[in-house]
DNA sequence: AAGGGGTAATTGGTCTGACCAATGCCGCCG
DNA sequence: CGGCGGCATTGGTCAGACCAATTACCCCTT
């Protein structure tokens, strides 16, 4: 049954199963820390390093003096912690251009309407977000969105050049 | 150009940095919880949260009496542990497996030597490995190993079967 | 001198309590 | 009826204390 787990684990599963039990939706405020911490028989500073956590992977968002709210799924962030270590190592910036022309590319081959594309020629940015927008795959969308965001923070300019846009849609 | 960010984000980045900064690798034993809450010059609750934090990212690994240890980047323990969050909701498990198929066929369309498949025909897990070697790209092939492994813990059986595998090969 | 054992120092784990700061509620006053 | 000001609530941070686990170190024995 239950395993010699840190207490920490066990107080964020706690918090966890309690926001779940009381039916909790997204936008809810969930109980003040002092409360939890009543509640579950633990301090406040444990409440808090639960809390805290769970505010960092995006599941809440506390507000000094208003309390801890619920997030929606979308504003998780575990997809960009996961985005941030993956670009921490040695990767090149070689690699962040690279690797959005092969999403963009798998993308491309989906595609069935190619016409879809023709309303966003002028920009590389809007051609390129209506290119993924095409897969609907919504894990897919938000990491070519996170390395795009990388690739952007460099300021490099456009990733293709309108000829080769233009080159994609013709080509067979 | 000061943001109000929290100060709870701000001391995870401070730590890191500081991490950083000191040249510690994986293995290596970090200051004591007392001694960055000096360095910092915050209180030592304030330096928990935030390697509460680390720690169930998998970052580091406290040790009652002995201390926190910095622990090798490729450890897919956060990943179990965001996995946790997402199988609770809406089934995006279908989003995991669309997005490795939409990975290796980017990597597929740039192979060139398709026999270097052959000899990984056997295991499903082998073969996408391979193929994914073949792109060259450090942080497509992490983005890649990530995702995977994620797919992995959800404990499904393999992604194509052998039949399909073979019939890739064969497609123009 | 080498090894082992036991004690002290170090370090993480948890709690109590306190105070500050931001927010929100509610009643008072115009 | 509406604006406004004070008070309660809530998160943010800190200091200090004590416990538990580990580690370091010194001394004794061999």
């Amino acid at each position: 049954m239950e395993k010699k787990r840190n207490a920490f684990e066990t107080n964020i599963s706690a918090i966890k199963t309690m926001i779940e039990q009381d039916g909790f939706v997204p936008g809810d405020r969930i109980p003040s820390e002092r409360e939890l911490a009543e509640r579950l028989a633990i301090s406040r500073p444990s409440v808090r390093e639960a809390l805290r956590t769970l505010a960092y992977l995006g599941i809440i968002e506390t507000r000094h003096g208003g309390g801890s709210f619920l997030l929606n799924r979308d504003d998780h962030t575990y997809i960009q912690i996961i985005a941030q270590f993956l670009v921490t190592g040695d990767s090149k910036f070689e690699d962040l251009a690279g690797t959005l022309r092969l999403l963009e590319q798998s993308a491309f081959v989906k595609l069935t309407d190619r016409s879809f594309l023709e309303a966003h020629m002028d920009s590389d940015l809007a051609y390129r977000e209506a290119l993924i927008s095409t897969v609907d795959n919504d894990l897919f969308e938000r990491i070519w969105r996170q390395v795009n965001a990388f690739y952007l923070s460099f300021g490099q300019g456009e990733l293709y050049t309108r000829a080769e846009r233009e080159a994609f849609l013709k080509r067979s």
